[in-house]
DNA sequence: ATTAAGTAGCTG
DNA sequence: AGCTACTTAATT
């Protein structure tokens, strides 16, 4: 017999190597091979009886038996296919490997008065554990801090066992007040009808305002497929958006899901992959490489917020969407998939007009009431009077403030004397001043300049503009120097947990986000959202921009009034005739739509096409893709480009654009069976420049 | 990924 | 020729 082992190298099918006589092997198990001078770990993925390759087989060392499903090995396989990328590499960036979950961090499991009582009732009996009690409910929770203390060691061990103190499970906590809810008819309605399609491998788009109760609707559809035995992956965008659905689908479903990101440390991102595969683990919520996860029996997949381009990879192959991934994975598991969103993809939206995905309406907000939406110039202030005058009224009522920007950073742009922007020297793009480094930093690469001067003339002075999440945080101190006002952003990303749960509480009124508070987050308290800067979102030269600027701003208003207080929402603009914020103000999603697609359909964007992105990287990148466009053309294929990219690192790039129908990535896989290494080959690109 | 082999360009 | 820097091929 020949096992195809599947290794993980960037540019390479995979290989042959012969199952000894005696070694069982299987597609899925893990075995180690010889290959040239070493030995590697590689993935079965397949057992055939005649070899592809024509020379010599060595044979397989040694296996540690079954190590994944041969389903996941088939999904990884296809994922692969599609982006051109290897999959044994993608087989080793997905999956993670065994790895012990070492306890680092410990919370209370009691009430934090109640351990100050027990830490003073333990005094006088023991001292050490009084005292690692005390430190623990002071907020001191690393494993390795507590031990240090006097007696330490055996003191934290003695309450992890008395159940005092809990392993710490999760990198986030969260307690939400349960919440008695009872579903309107069209949620009644949206569930009936995934409960009945569960098993069927059937696609729906829950399309609802903010607010209308799709997250219900989920965790119901879930249990559902709980209740007939069969598993459930919640995939939200965000990170921080899963604190609160893993306590709220806890509280649904009877038992706290297991969580699933990129972040997790080793040893619990193994726990519950492993669980899941395992059996024991029945739910899991995660961001999009939970979409991997593998279930015996996978009955509702639910992918909150279908729009968000967080569920594309783009950084590193595999170059994969979870949406996509997870349609794929339905249609071969026979699960149900469950789309969500308030402000869906154009793609998406066409698809269910087609009748492809069936819609389930949501039409009203369930939580609170509709908020008020006005538009407001901004002219030359970072918060304009009418945001001012809000922000003023909405703390006098004890309300709490939302203020979404999206760019990070103070000011986001600098000019020299003689009109030149101030550029990163290896990326080209516009330097962004930062106020906690005092100094210039480049988005793309993470360089740090500190006082740097023009490469035109020489000038170290510049003329700061543009406005950052910073810039926000300080104007809204400033205005409001007694207020509370916290920013939550990529730089202060390691606070979230913190940062979440005292805006949770009420102690922060004002806080200052990007990309990650403009989503799914739902804080009753909040009464004001303000978009600080609308028109920023509509200046990235892309095709999407339009729907990009519908769905941020439809998300951060769907932030306000989610309590007893009514909503309000200012967006600063001084476009504000500009479709797409004309229309996600007035939340009239059809309308934006129509606009929309003419748009697309004239200048044959998605979905009126499918675009193939490809872009070339090292010297003569330009060169080397005008190379690969003409062979492309002699194909046949429509061929946009190529185009210069800005350089990343001093590395120049260039792209090019493929279009064509829905099978050009198939066509394209013929034409290209083995891209060369430096050239990306990206199927459904998010962004195009 | 890692390594070996091939090759274009340059030295003095 | 001999050397370095860089590209390409092979690994089953």
């Amino acid at each position: 017999m020949i096992a195809r082992v599947a290794l993980p190298i960037p540019r390479a099918a995979p290989f042959d190597y012969e199952v000894p006589l005696g070694l069982s092997v299987a597609v899925g198990d893990r075995v180690r091979v010889p290959f040239g001078p070493r030995h590697l770990w590689g993935i079965v993925v397949g057992i055939v009886p005649e070899p592809t390759f024509p020379g010599r087989l060595l044979p397989i060392e040694a296996t540690s038996g079954p190590f994944l499903p041969p389903a996941t090995v088939s999904l990884i396989e296809e994922v692969s296919r599609r982006s051109f990328v290897p999959s044994g590499l993608a087989l080793a960036r997905l999956v993670p490997l065994p790895s012990r979950a070492r306890t680092r961090e410990v919370e209370l499991a009691l009430p934090v008065e109640e351990a100050r009582g027990a830490a003073a009732e333990l005094a006088r009996r023991a001292p050490a554990q009084a005292r690692i009690l005390a430190a623990v409910a002071a907020g001191t929770t690393e494993v390795g801090e507590l031990r240090r203390l006097p007696g330490g060691d055996r003191a934290v061990a003695a309450l992890l066992r008395k159940g005092i103190l809990h392993p710490r499970r999760l990198p986030f906590s969260y307690r939400e007040e349960g919440r008695a809810v009872a579903l309107t008819s069209a949620q009644r309605e949206a569930v009936e009808t995934v409960r009945a399609g569960i098993g069927s491998g059937r696609k729906y788009l829950l399309f609802g305002p903010p607010g209308a109760g799709k997250t219900e609707v989920y965790l119901r559809a879930v249990a559902e497929g709980l209740a007939r035995g069969k598993a459930g992956l919640l995939l939200v965008p965000e990170v921080s958006l899963l604190p609160q659905l893993w306590a709220r689908a806890g509280r649904v479903l009877g038992s706290p899901p297991a969580p699933y990101f990129g972040e997790l440390r080793p040893g619990e991102r193994w726990e519950s992959w492993h669980g899941a595969q395992e059996g024991r683990i029945r739910c899991v919520v995660g961001t999009r490489s939970a979409v991997f996860v593998p279930f015996p029996d996978l009955g509702v997949i639910a992918l909150d917020e279908e729009g968000e381009p967080a569920y594309k990879q783009e950084e590193m192959a595999p170059y994969y969407h979870a949406r996509a991934v997870a349609e794929l994975r339905a249609g071969r598991e026979g699960a149900t998939v469950v789309l969500g969103a308030a402000a869906p993809s154009v793609e998406t939206y066409f698809r269910a007009e087609r009748g492809e995905i069936e819609l389930l309406r949501l039409p009203r907000r369930v939580v609170g009431a509709e908020p008020t939406v006005r538009i407001v110039p901004r002219g030359d202030e970072v918060i304009g009077p009418a945001l001012e005058e809000a922000v003023g009224r909405h703390l006098s009522c004890r309300g709490q403030i939302l203020l979404f920007i999206n760019r990070l950073g103070f000011y986001t742009g600098a000019a020299c004397r003689c009109r030149a922007i101030l550029r990163c020297p290896d990326c080209e793009i516009p330097l962004v001043f930062h106020l906690a480094e005092r100094a210039f930093r480049c988005h793309a690469c993470g360089r740090i300049l500190r006082d740097p001067a023009c490469p035109n003339c020489g000038e170290t002075h510049f003329h700061l503009f543009g406005v950052g999440t910073e810039r926000v945080e300080h104007e809204a101190k400033r205005l409001f120097p007694r207020a509370a006002v916290a920013r939550l952003d990529a730089d202060t990303v390691r606070d979230r947990d913190r940062i979440l749960s005292s805006f949770a509480k009420g102690e922060i009124q004002i806080l200052v986000g990007a990309q990650m508070v403009g989503k799914g987050l739902d804080f009753p308290g909040i009464s004001l959202v303000g978009i600080v800067n609308a028109d920023q979102l509509l200046s990235t030269p892309d095709f999407r921009a339009g729907e990009r600027t519908y769905q941020l701003i439809a998300g951060a208003a769907g932030r306000a009034g989610r309590g007893d207080r009514p909503g309000e929402v200012i967006v600063q603009s001084d476009q504000p005739d500009y479709y797409a914020i004309r229309c996600a103000v007035r939340g009239d999603y059809a309308a934006f739509y129509g606009e929309e697609m003419r748009y697309r359909e004239a200048l044959r964007y998605p979905p009126f096409s499918r675009l193939v992105r490809m872009v070339a990287a090292g010297p003569s990148a330009e060169g080397k893709a005008g190379k690969v466009a003409r062979e492309l053309e002699g194909y046949g294929f429509e061929v946009l480009g190529p185009a210069r990219l800005f350089p990343r690192r001093g590395i120049p790039r260039a792209q090019l654009l493929v279009r064509g129908k829905e099978d050009v990535v198939d066509a394209l896989g013929h034409a290209l069976p083995a891209p060369p290494p430096w050239l990306k080959v990206d199927p459904d690109p998010m962004w195009l420049g």
